[in-house]
DNA sequence: GTCTATATCTAGATAGAC
DNA sequence: GTCTATCTAGATATAGAC
C-alpha cells in the first residue's frame, strides 16, 4: 500500500462522509466534526486534504456533478417508434429521480446553495442539465418524423415538464397533497408530440 | 398607539428582518443575532414573539407563501385568442420570476429546506404551485378550441416548461453559460398547442 | 500524514432590571 | 414588553506529539 494510495483512500473516505452530511444537513448545517466522524478520520486529517469547509464543499459538488447523478438515456429506451420510445423515455426520467433519495437531496442542495455558490450551480448546469438537454435534442433529431422546427425548444419543453413532475411531486412532497398522475402526464405529452407531428405533416406536405 | 398595535408592529418588523436574513443566508446560515439586528429589535424581543428559530422560520415561510409571491394571471393577459394570449401568459410567468430576485431566493430557500422542512414545502405547493396549476387549467378550459382531452396534464406541461426556463436560466444561473431563447421557447410552445388543437379537430370532426 | 487536545469564536437561548 | 448582560454548547480551525 503506497503513500499515494493511502492519501487517495483518505480523500475518498472524506468526500464520502462529506457527501452524506451535506446531503442531509445542507452546507451551513453541516459541521466539520460530523464530516470527520462520518468519514472515520480525525478533523485535522480533513483539513489536511481540503483547505477549509468551503473548499471541501466545492470539491465535493464538482466531483459529484461530474461523476454521479448524470442521466444517460439507454439505447434500448430510445429505440423503436416514438409512440413507444417517448413514453419509455419520460417514465425512465421521472422514475430515476423519484426512486433515488440521494438524487433528490443533491438537487435540493445545489438549488438551495445556488444563491451563495453560483459557480457550483453552473457546474450542475454544465454537467447535468446541458447534457440532458442535448440528449433529448439528439433523440428528437433522430426522429425526423416529429417534424419539429426548433428541436432545442421542444427538448426544453419535454424535459421541463418531466422536471416539474419530479420537483412538485417528490422534491417538494406535493405527492401527499396534490397527487398528479404520472401515466396521464406521459400520455398527454406523447399525444401532444404525435399531434404536432401530424399537423406539421399536413402543413408541409 | 395601543399595545396591540405595538405588538403587531414588532412582530411584522421581526418577520421582515427574518425574511431578509433567511432569503440571503438560508435557514442554518441565519443567526438570531442578525435577525434581531436587521429587524431593529433586541434578541429577547424576537424570542418573546416566536418560540425559537424553527418557530420563527415556520411562521415566516407560511406567511410569505400565503401573502406574497402568489402569481395571479391578470385578466388582460388571458383575454383574446390563444395565439395571442398564450405567448403573453408564458412571457408574463417567466418575466415575473426572472425580474424578482426575492422570488428566486424564496424558491431556493423552500427547495433547499424541503428535505428538512417537508411541511413547509407542502405549504408552498398548496399556496403557490396548486393555484398556479389550477389557473392554467381554468385558462385551458375557457378555450375549448384547444380541444384537450386532459387539461390538467397539459397545464402541468405548460407550467413545467416555464418553470424549467426560470430554474435553469435564472435560479441556477444557466443563462451565463447556456442561454436559452425565451422567444424561441414561447413560439415553440404556442405552436405545439395550436398544432395539437388542429390535429384534435381533424381527428374529432 | 495522522492523531489528541485545545484556542477562539459565535450560535441559540435566557435571567433579571426596568 | 423590551432591553443589557450572560450562560452554555458547538462551530471552525490549528498546535504539537508521534
Amino acid at each position: 500500500m503506497t503513500l499515494a494510495l493511502t492519501k487517495t483512500d483518505k480523500a475518498t473516505q472524506i468526500l464520502n462522509g462529506a457527501l452524506q452530511e451535506f446531503l442531509a444537513h445542507g452546507y451551513a448545517g453541516t459541521s466539520m466534526d460530523r464530516v470527520a466522524a462520518t468519514a472515520g478520520v480525525s478533523k485535522p486529517t480533513v483539513y489536511n486534504h481540503f483547505q477549509d469547509k468551503e473548499g471541501l464543499f466545492r470539491a465535493l459538488v464538482q466531483k459529484i456533478a461530474r461523476e454521479r447523478f448524470q442521466i444517460k438515456f439507454k439505447a434500448e429506451i430510445l429505440s423503436g417508434p416514438l409512440e413507444e420510445s417517448l413514453p419509455r423515455l419520460l417514465a425512465s426520467m421521472v422514475n430515476t429521480i423519484s426512486d433515488d433519495d440521494d438524487y433528490q437531496d443533491f438537487v435540493r442542495l445545489v438549488i438551495g446553495e445556488s444563491g451563495r455558490f453560483p459557480e457550483l450551480s453552473r457546474t450542475f448546469v454544465t454537467y447535468l442539465v446541458r447534457p440532458g438537454l442535448q440528449q433529448m435534442q439528439d433523440y428528437l433529431e433522430q426522429h425526423p418524423e416529429f417534424g419539429f422546427a426548433d428541436s432545442q425548444a421542444i427538448a426544453q419543453i419535454i424535459l421541463g415538464s418531466a422536471v416539474y413532475m419530479c420537483l412538485t411531486q417528490y422534491i417538494l412532497h406535493g405527492h401527499d397533497i396534490m397527487p398528479l398522475s404520472k401515466e396521464n402526464y406521459i400520455e398527454a405529452m406523447t399525444r401532444l408530440m404525435l399531434n404536432s407531428a401530424l399537423s406539421e405533416a399536413i402543413q408541409r406536405p
